[in-house]
RNA sequence: UACCCCGUGGUGUAAUCGGUAACACAACAGGUUUUGGUCCUGUUAUUUCUGGUUCGAGUCCAGACGGGGUAACCA
């Protein structure tokens, strides 16, 4: 479907202006970059990419886009312990998805070399030192929060030593966290992150790029700014949480011979209802099997929303409709499947399928009649076409449409009442078929033969229309009904001691086995996004389905207004 | 307890050099409709509080209150 890799345009952002627009205006207005603008998306190939992260890369593309610039993407990829090609692959492939193009790609470990002689740098103008303390000891030394930190007693260590420590971690004369080179700042500096932060650590683990070449990997900090250097990045977007960590990315900047001068910008990580957005927590599903897989429909991921049906211009309105800020806010659900039924109503084909099958016999039908009845694909889209469904004298309807005692505003079937078949006939109930329990099983009715193409033989009024499916040619599917992950509105909000799973959804799930489907449906190709008329968006599954046998997940429901007043009642 | 950031309707964002609160979603009311879908119309805020500067403050200043972040050889 085109609308699942629409090209990267920019132009669905320019809408909105944030925060951003206005600081990046101003640098170009100070002539600063000679008026260009290059971005960066800079993922840690740790684990696949989430809702949140659709928000930076809308973020981080669209700026580029809207400002005529650039975007890499960079593979943060400074702790090999953590990070594996798997993750590489699937990033890309994720991001391209989203709908966007990078101009250059590049890894941080393209850059060791360079970060390394920066590390050389800071030692011989007396702006480092290699520290021998152990990771315990660099933490006490650090302080708290709201007190300062103690110096090293290798603080003093002169360059030339250092220099000679530092040359010899890397040629591997010393043990895992045996030392690590660490910046000369300030231990009672109220940031910690000014309290001669470790530059170079010495871990023994094997690199997805550069295999076995290093045995010292630069951290985050000494890493992150200058790649954003030596890339030409001139607007280092990221968020809130690294803003502490500014200070020391502008040190560095001031005490390195680097090619240019990036700026770092920070905004408010996207948090959304019922759901959680952290690497760490979604990890955690996946390893305690809460859920199928990263891919799985229910997850926040973009493989787990793309298997459920959302589509990348949906996501990508979604970014754009919720806007950038510096506040912490969390974004209602209902925004987001908002944004998918509003591009699948005009994309998705329309289709008749019963979940909850109730049969309904038209007594005054001929038996072995048939009929073949036009029906649009899709009323948002003319272009679309029509198909034929057919009709025959048994049929199966929706269970829910039907009620032994009409409430009051109901306008569907109950016993004596009449509702339209859509695109058909309209039918009226006569006689109620029950089994043992008392549950009906059969609803006996009558036809009026003159109510084809909306009208009816005396020109009387029929509000209800349901959805059916004609019992000789229906065919079976699995359909997948997914509901929120979390039961909770903010599943992280738990009382101390409580684990936030406990707030898991036990019925995000239901699998309906007997659902009864027209017989186009059979051919559904997976990935193809459906509106089921009057129950929501489907979509084929793409990892299940087989041909000729598909399998359906549940993208969202249709807005019930019905639904709404019944349970206001 | 220290430092930093933030505080506009139910929710999320707007508001050019301070000029008299806008948009989206939700909710509610109504209209259209062979999907109780879509679409259309209408209703909903003295901008956390208190002072100050000003002819004029959501925008500037001060204080209070509230929320978030930060103490990994993670990113």
């Amino acid at each position: 479907m085109s609308h699942d890799t629409p090209p990267s345009t920019g132009t669905e952002s320019t809408r909105h202006r944030h925060f951003i627009h206005d600081e990046i205006d101003a640098d170009l207005a100070a002539g600063k970059h000679q008026g260009r603008v290059r971005t960066r998306f800079p993922p840690e190939p740790n684990g696949y990419l989430h809702l949140g992260h659709a928000k930076a890369i809308c973020v981080d593309f669209g700026l580029a886009a809207e400002y005529g610039g650039q975007c890499n993407l960079r593979f943060d990829d400074t702790n090999p312990s953590k990070e594996e090609q798997e993750y590489v692959d699937a990033i890309q492939d994720d991001v391209r998805w989203l709908g966007f193009e990078w101009d250059g790609l590049f890894y941080a470990s393209d850059f060791f070399e360079e970060l390394y002689g920066y590390g050389e740098h800071l030692i011989r103008t007396g702006h480092a030192y290699v520290c021998d303390l152990t990771p315990d000891e660099v933490a006490a030394y650090r302080g708290r929060l709201d007190a300062p930190g103690r110096e090293s007693p290798y603080r003093q260590r002169s360059p030339a030593e250092s220099l000679d420590l530092f040359r010899r971690m890397r040629a591997g004369e010393f043990q895992d966290g045996a030392r690590t080179l660490r910046a000369k700042i300030d231990m009672s500096s109220p940031n910690p992150n000014l309290r001669d932060p470790v530059l170079y650590r010495i871990l023994r683990a094997h690199h997805h790029r550069t295999g076995d070449a290093w045995c010292i990997y630069p951290m985050y900090d000494f890493a992150h700014g200058q790649c954003d250097a030596l890339e030409g990045i001139t607007h280092s977007i990221c968020t809130l949480e690294f803003e502490i960590h500014r200070p020391l990315y502008e040190w560095f900047l001031d005490h390195l011979p680097v090619p240019h001068r990036p700026r770092q910008i920070e905004f408010a990580r996207l948090n959304v209802t019922y759901t959680v957005l952290s690497k760490r927590k979604l990890l955690e599903l996946v390893k305690t099997q809460v859920v199928e897989g990263w891919d799985d429909p229910r997850m926040p991921t973009l493989r787990g929303m793309r298997r459920r049906g959302y589509t990348a211009a949906a996501l990508r309105a979604f970014c754009d409709q919720i806007g950038v800020a510096r506040f912490n806010s969390t974004v209602d659900k209902l925004v987001l499947e908002n944004a998918v039924r509003d591009d699948l109503n005009k994309s998705a084909a329309r289709a008749l399928a019963v979940l909850r099958p109730l049969k309904v016999v038209i007594e005054n039908y001929p038996a072995d009649g048939l009929e073949w009845i036009d029906a649009v694909n899709n009323p948002e889209d003319p272009a679309s076409g029509t198909r034929r469904l057919p009709f025959g004298r048994e049929l199966w309807i929706e269970h829910d449409d039907y009620k032994d005692d009409a409430p009051k505003g109901w306008f569907r079937l109950s016993p004596g009442k009449e509702v339209r078949l859509r695109y058909a006939y309209c039918i009226t109930c006569k006689e109620v078929r029950r089994d043992a329990s008392g549950a009906p099983i059969e609803l006996v009715c009558t036809y009026d033969p003159q109510s084809a193409h909306g009208k009816t033989s005396d020109g009387r009024k029929v509000k209800g229309i349901i959805h059916w499916v004609a019992a000789s040619h229906a065919i079976e599917a699995p359909v997948r009904l997914y509901d929120h992950l979390f039961a909770a509105e903010f599943p992280e909000d738990v009382a101390e001691g409580v684990d936030w799973k406990a707030n898991l959804n036990p019925k995000s799930l239901e699998v309906v086995a007997g659902a009864k489907l027209e017989p186009a449906l059979r051919d559904a190709r997976p990935g193809q996004h459906f509106q089921f008329e009057r129950v929501g968006y489907f979509v084929a599954d793409t990892r299940d389905s087989r041909p000729g046998a598909p399998v359906f997940n549940r993208t969202v429901t249709l807005k019930d207004t019905w639904a709404k007043l019944e349970k206001r009642a």
